[in-house]
DNA sequence: TTGCTCCTCACGTCACGTGAGGTGGC
DNA sequence: TTGCTCCTCACGTCACGTGAGGTGGC
């Protein structure tokens, strides 16, 4: 029994370390710790170190997704408790939360506003 | 003579307070105050109080301008720099710096960033 | 005295980046 | 010893917001 299998290495569903989550997510490790110290991530200690279950994966992959839709981490933080509070593995009910509806808006103004901008650099060329 | 005068306040193109340049430029104090510690805004001191000249008045407006238009304020220092070495009065040139163009090519990426969000948000409505 | 306007720190926000300085196992 | 991975502070970035605490002239 070697480090490999202790750390889930060679056994996908396993618990991970940060390295591994950074390098399978494309996110720094400055990103995972402080996801964690705004709550949105909750992986176990093997001493000192972190160690991600699957679904601290999943919630990975929801808050990314969610990021790139433009939510800020603190509405992701309650959509993850909302979903904990409703005994869901996260990344699925997106399609039933209010917040849906504000984001098309908010987004919808954004774009608005650079194609404005768009307008007038153009007439600078 | 009094305050109104030495103001400016019934001379339009005299010198204006903070209070002034923030009524009629729609910007806070504080964001005066910003401006002028990154080198933006270069306003005299009666006292210790601010006195913002025409000049002043024409920055803030380019400013306000290319801010509008996504640029930091790092960029719009630059330009202003840029501008003050030409002699020129501020908020003529856009259409001669080279910023332009890669600021088109950025809006233009954070619009299809936007899109891509919206189309996936919408499906979840 | 009240009320308005001006001022200077200086901490808070947002989502991290970036060292500094140290540990543990091969 | 070198090299890799993990860690904890803690300051820096961006464009300000927001008090705290004080001044000056009507």
């Amino acid at each position: 029994m070697h480090m490999g299998e202790i750390r889930g290495l060679d056994r996908p569903g396993r618990q991970m370390t940060t390295g591994e989550m950074s390098r399978e997510h494309q996110v720094s490790l400055r990103t995972l710790r402080f996801y964690e110290d705004r709550g949105l991530l909750h992986p176990l200690r093997d001493g000192v170190s972190r160690l991600y279950s699957n679904h601290d994966r999943l919630s990975l992959r929801f808050i990314l997704r969610c990021r790139r839709l433009g939510f800020t981490l603190s509405q992701i933080h309650d959509m993850l408790d909302k979903q904990l509070f409703e005994g869901e593995t996260p990344g699925l009910d997106l399609s039933r939360d209010k917040k849906v509806e504000a984001q098309i808006t908010h987004l919808e103004r954004r774009r608005r506003e650079i194609d404005e901008a768009l307008t007038e650099l153009r007439r600078y060329e």
